[in-house]
This record gives C-alpha cells, sequence and structure tokens, in this order.
RNA sequence: GUGGGCGUAGCUCAGUUGGUAGAGUCCCGGAUUGUGAUUCCGGUUGUCGUGGGUUCGAGCCCCAUCGUCCACCCCA
C-alpha cells in the first residue's frame, strides 16, 4: 500500500458510521425542534471572507488556513470554521432581512494545526446560529438547547458550563490598553508565548497556562471592572436568565475566544475527560460580524461544537454504537436459487416496509452462507433451494436464541417479518 | 512551529547480548455434498513505516525522514 491518508484527515469506517449517524440524527432532530434550519454552505470560499471575519492576526487564518490560489490565480481556502460563511450565505440571499433567522449546520472544517487526540486537520463541527436577535434571551435558549443535548446523550454529569463577557467593541478596546500596560509594566515577568500575545492578543495572556504567571495574572485588571453599564446590564440579564431556566454555569473570568469577532457573552461547555482537548462546545455573541463582511447592523450569536470530540467523549462514557442489526439475510442453495434470489429479495422487500434484508450474492455452499449471514448480525435466515422453489416457501431459521426451523409460505413469511421489523 | 513516547500480519501484540520473523484473532477450505455461532484438522497472512549508514550479518545499533500519540501553541 503506497497511497496513505493525508496527515491529520481520517477514514470514517463502517464500524465507526453507527455513532456518527447516531449523533447526527440526535442534533438534527434537537435542532428542528427548536426551530433552527439546516444551512449548507461550500467548503472553499474566498479567502478574504475568512481574514476579515476571523480576524488576520488570529493563528487559524496566519498559519493554519489551507489557502491555495485557483486556476486563475484567485485566492480561496478550504473553511476553517462555518460562521463567516453561513453570514456571507444568509447576507448574499437576503435572508436577514426577514427578522429572526434561526439556522445550523454540520460538516467538515480544515485547519492545518498539529494532530492530536480530538484534534484534526479535517474535522467535523456542528453549529447554531441566530441573526437579528440582540439581548440575553436567545443566548439562554442555545445554551439551553445544549444543555438538552448533554441530557439526550447521557453526558450531562461530565460537561460543565463556564461564562464571561467580553463587553462591547469600545469596552474590549479600552480594557485592552489598560492590559496591555500593566502586562509591559511586568514584562520581564511574562514568557515567551506571552510576551508575544502582549502584541496580538494581550486577553489571550489571561488563559495561560504557565504556573509561573498565574499570580501575575490573578493580580491583572479585571475586565469586569471595566464594563460599561449596558454590558453588565447584559450579563446580569444572562445570569439572571439562566438561573431561572436552572441551567447550572461558572463565572470565569479568564474565558476569552480566540476569535477576533466577539463581544458581550462568550460561553464553553468544558470537560476534564479529553486532556488538552476539554473543549467540546463553544460560542458567543458577534455582533459586529455581519457590518464586518458588509451587511447592514445585525446582531448575532452562535455556537460550535467538535464533533470528533463529542464521539470520543460519548465512546469513553457509553460505549460504541452497534450498527442497526439486519432483519433476515437470504440463503439461496443451488444455481436455480441463486438466480431466483434477488427477484425474491425484492418481492419481499416490496410486501415488508422497512425490512433490511441482505441477500447472499457471492455463492458458496451452505456451511459459507449460514456463516455469512450469522455474521450479517441477521435475526433470521430465510433459505431458498430447490424444494423451497417448488412450493414457493421459505425455510425461515431463528439465528438468535431459541426457535426452530419452519417452512413458511410466502405470505406467513411476510407476516413473520412484519412481526420482527415491528420490533425495532 | 517546539519538546517527548511509539511504528513488526487486516486487528491486538511477542521477538533474548545483532544470526535472516512468531502467537492469538480474522479470513479460506475440510470433518458435516441443504444449516451459522461451539469443537477438531489444514492453509494464506509480512517492503519488520520509509531511505541511508555501521557490520560477515540489522526487526534489534546509528542518522535522516514520514506517520501516530502526548504536552506546549492554538482551538471545537
Amino acid at each position: 500500500m503506497n497511497i496513505k491518508s493525508l496527515r491529520g484527515m481520517h477514514d470514517i469506517l463502517p464500524t465507526d458510521s453507527p455513532s456518527w449517524q447516531q449523533l447526527e440524527q440526535r442534533l438534527r432532530d434537537l435542532l428542528q425542534a427548536y426551530g433552527y434550519a439546516e444551512m449548507r454552505t461550500p467548503l472553499l470560499e474566498r479567502t478574504d471572507l475568512f481574514c476579515r471575519s476571523i480576524g488576520d492576526a488570529t493563528d487559524i487564518v496566519e498559519k493554519e488556513m489551507y489557502a491555495f490560489p485557483d486556476r486563475h490565480g484567485e485566492s480561496i481556502a478550504l473553511r476553517p470554521e462555518n460562521t463567516a460563511s453561513c453570514v456571507r450565505a444568509a447576507l448574499q440571499h437576503g435572508l436577514m432581512r426577514s427578522g429572526a433567522l434561526r439556522i445550523w449546520y454540520m460538516g467538515p472544517m480544515f485547519r492545518y494545526e498539529r494532530p492530536q487526540k480530538g484534534r484534526y486537520r479535517q474535522f467535523h463541527q456542528v453549529g447554531a446560529e441566530v441573526y437579528g436577535v440582540a439581548g440575553p434571551v436567545v443566548e439562554v435558549e442555545l445554551m439551553l438547547l445544549t444543555a438538552r443535548l448533554w441530557r439526550a446523550l447521557g453526558i450531562d454529569h461530565a460537561v460543565r458550563l463556564e461564562i464571561n463577557t467580553l463587553g462591547t467593541d469600545v469596552d474590549r478596546a479600552a480594557y485592552r490598553e489598560k492590559l496591555v500596560a500593566y502586562f509591559t509594566e511586568h514584562q520581564d515577568q511574562l514568557d515567551e508565548d506571552s510576551q508575544r500575545r502582549l502584541g496580538t492578543n494581550p486577553l489571550r495572556i489571561l488563559d495561560s497556562k504557565n504556573p509561573d504567571l498565574q499570580s501575575l495574572i490573578e493580580a491583572a485588571p479585571k475586565l469586569r471592572d471595566n464594563l460599561s453599564e449596558e454590558s453588565a446590564e447584559h450579563f446580569e440579564q444572562l445570569q439572571q436568565g439562566l438561573k431561572a431556566a436552572k441551567v447550572e454555569f461558572t463565572i470565569n473570568p479568564r474565558l476569552v475566544r480566540g476569535l477576533d469577532y466577539y463581544s458581550h457573552t462568550v460561553f464553553e461547555w468544558v470537560t476534564d475527560h479529553l486532556g488538552a482537548q476539554g473543549t467540546v462546545c463553544a460560542g458567543g455573541r458577534y455582533d459586529g460580524l455581519v457590518t464586518q463582511l458588509g451587511g447592514p447592523e445585525t446582531p448575532a450569536v452562535g455556537w460550535a461544537m467538535g464533533m470528533e470530540r463529542l464521539l470520543v467523549l460519548l465512546e469513553e462514557l457509553n460505549g460504541s454504537v452497534e450498527a442497526v442489526p439486519t432483519h433476515a439475510y437470504l440463503v439461496a442453495m443451488g444455481g436455480e436459487a441463486q438466480a431466483a434470489a434477488l427477484a425474491l429479495s425484492e418481492r419481499l422487500r416490496d410486501a415488508v416496509p422497512g425490512l433490511r434484508l441482505v441477500s447472499n450474492v457471492a455463492g458458496g455452499n451452505a456451511k459459507a452462507q449460514f456463516k455469512r449471514a450469522d455474521r450479517s448480525g441477521a435475526t433470521v435466515a430465510l433459505v431458498v433451494g430447490e424444494q423451497e422453489l417448488s412450493d414457493g416457501s421459505f425455510s425461515v431459521k431463528p439465528l438468535r436464541g431459541d426457535g426452530e426451523q419452519q417452512s413458511l409460505s410466502f405470505a406467513q413469511t411476510v407476516d413473520y417479518l412484519i412481526e420482527l421489523t415491528e420490533k425495532d
């Protein structure tokens, strides 16, 4: 085998897909239940879309984007996230002209990073966004939705909600200046990473994991003390809303999101089960993004979830998901029966809605065919041979548990299979 | 981009101070010509990640490289 998949890009194999499909189905059902509609945008966009939205100076744009010139020399990029594309699409098609817009998306994203567990170069995110609604109520709704998801998945005991506020752009700019002044004054105590952040994203210094910096960070000016009245009020109302909705949360003053477009509320659902990749879901308000992309003043808020991280967590806590079992496997003995097998299978599928029936197509003797029937996970084997063909019957053999093989007419077999499929 | 662990059969892994590669599982066939999962018998598993070096001789030692995992960075 010479050709292998690219670094950090993984195949989702048949044995993996049941977990994915189950998670995807639950997400679709849940988002639909809250009135969110699916948006599917192209994987490729103009590179400029991401530079203008995520921020030129962020690592995502600077070092992690799959960007390259197309055949006409225009710079295009594989999407590193989906929020910018959704805003672009909503603007392009005039979707923001009709009040509140609730949308969700799900699909692959691409970032050229060093792979780790729960972090891949092609990875999958699901996200929800609401455009046109200011105020904290819709933020509470988005968090309630995710809280319901954790319960539906049975992992609510393993994740916790952290919230913070970044204030308005003006608040943040003023605070940023104070912070830069403070850390510049103590520059000699900063490590190399934080020295660099001082120029690029000083708020991130607050999030540093370096233990030597903790006391310095502890004593730094707090954003909470630098909020405008409006921002403080917004954050207060959010907390009241969460309490009223009985959503548990903690305030994490160090929680600052890496993307430039956030303002006011930011939040993360974190877990202790994924090592360094502890953030399973993260989001916040980004009221400035729509205008930044050339649209009218429009409030916006949303979250994104890493599907691979969620699946690792689910696997660890709940075990793996088994494939949906096949109901029946058709065993065809002899050339004549083999020739008739597909037509018989079609008649059964016509007569039994929802029937999962696997036909033996690879020939083989009885031993081999029954072995395949067993491996397929089928509940019963339907046997067709010379005898059955001549009188239009099936020999029906249960493969799980007790039960004798019996000879049934076509109509009886249909009834038998209907009963079997209705047990799902 | 930085630092570290690990790469042997499809999968899980063993392989002694350097002497030319094994087990379990899986798959295929038979015992049982129309009956699986159990049992017994037989059979195929391979660029020892890749390339170079040292050596009479390298899965084992050295160098490089790729992949993977962990941490940093960043983020979902």
